[in-house]
DNA sequence: TTTATAAATGAATGGCATTCATTTAGTGGT
DNA sequence: ACCACTAAATGAATGCCATTCATTTATAAA
């Protein structure tokens, strides 16, 4: 009798714990996808990735791990739910609602802060076709949108979306770096230039370096890509 | 006597093997770190990254997995020797051999094209201080000098360095994406903007869209940052 | 009341990185 | 020639992990 002991186990949660049940939906049982995405970006925000594993998942849900797997065919697919309810949370409000230039600049900064706490999304992120992904589809949607409104060639349009988010991405990692990342240790004498550039941006005395750079490298974009407007 | 059948067995390895063994080494073992690099490029061309595993490494040196640890640390420390390696493959040559402009493109694809080969170091070489990667550290060297002689400010440098770095890493996860990535499925009705963009850039009907992508973004980062030039 | 189905259970399974006590074989000193 | 030292192997754990599976339960439908 395997389940028998766990009936007891079940029960209690789905009664001691806030309740993860739908309003309209039939009572199969405690699980749904929008319950396993909660409980997951809740794991993730106590014990960061790393932590995320089905079987933490799975506890925190008063539930066995073989459980989970009745709603999800895989962890990536625990990886794919999280990444779609980001993608909710990116700011993309000015879009139709000002010059293109300030709604771009907004979206970006929002979209690489929102990520630089889920790095270990990305690799996902880059392979995940959009179909799987409703709300990643929304945003590109109205982005889109913004960005044939601003008079871009049609044709250019996802090229161009596609070159900022690949900047965006690779920045997202580079808030997460350490501090010391570019000491040049030992070889110090043998890098001069290097070393120079690290010490002088250094002395600028810049509270988060990576954003000096992503204003950089965003503000770039944001005219050059500008300039293919019609 | 643990170790008494494996004599013959590594021996053997030694023997029977493209040597590993360097001229003016102490003859210590079968294994250096050179050795392992070597080996785990191999294996990956052959197997992918998921089958760089520490056994498949080890077993592909004739060696027992245990025996990798008296060269590095853990696996990530295999990871790092690869990245090393690999941007010892990155292009700088033209740097101080002509225009600053056609310098940092060259640099740019050719460091692109390494790493979209290897994307799983990303996240690696994200948060690797350059003191553990010496190949790496004159790369920098070599493309800040280029930096510096072109005219750049020197507080500038590291941060219009990262910021195209960033683009260049997030464009090597785009060279892997599936070709169908980006196709909305049954959504398309629901988002007509990014269902037309897609579609007309689809009809243009290029090879690699992803290099269209980069070249746009690249081009726009190189004239932007240029203007910094004093 | 019966039947079908969705959603749990817990006990495997197999793969993985890593650790450890032990053994081996060379090196340098006496 | 002997001996101690040490680097570099061995293989047998260990512990964590995702995933599978036969089985059981409880609800919904007929």
């Amino acid at each position: 009798m395997p389940a028998s002991p766990a009936v007891a186990t079940a029960g209690s949660a789905a009664a001691g714990q806030g309740s993860r049940r739908r309003a309209g939906r039939p009572v199969g049982g405690v699980l749904d996808k929008a319950g396993i995405t909660e409980a997951a970006l809740r794991l993730i925000e106590k014990k960061g990735y790393d932590g995320l594993t089905m079987a933490a998942l799975a506890r925190s849900l008063n539930v066995a791990p073989s459980a989970l797997y009745n709603h999800v065919k895989s962890k990536r697919d625990v990886l794919l739910l999280l990444e779609d309810h980001l993608a909710s949370l990116v700011d993309v409000s000015p879009f139709g609602a000002g010059p293109w230039e300030d709604a771009v600049r907004t979206w970006a900064w929002s979209y690489r802060d929102v990520f630089s706490q889920h790095t270990p999304l990305i690799p996902v992120i880059a392979v995940l076709p959009v179909t799987d992904a409703p709300q990643t589809l929304a945003m590109y949607e109205t982005v889109s949108a913004g960005f044939r409104d601003a008079g871009f060639p049609e044709e250019r349009i996802v090229s161009s979306i596609v070159a900022l988010e690949s900047f965006i991405f690779g920045s997202a990692y580079d808030v997460t770096a350490p501090a010391d990342i570019f000491d040049p240790g030992t070889m110090a004498e043998a890098t001069p230039s290097f070393t120079g550039a690290v010490r002088s941006l250094a002395e600028q005395g810049h509270e988060r370096p990576a954003d000096v750079a992503f204003s950089l490298g965003l503000e770039a974009l944001i005219s050059g890509l500008g300039g293919l407007r019609g």
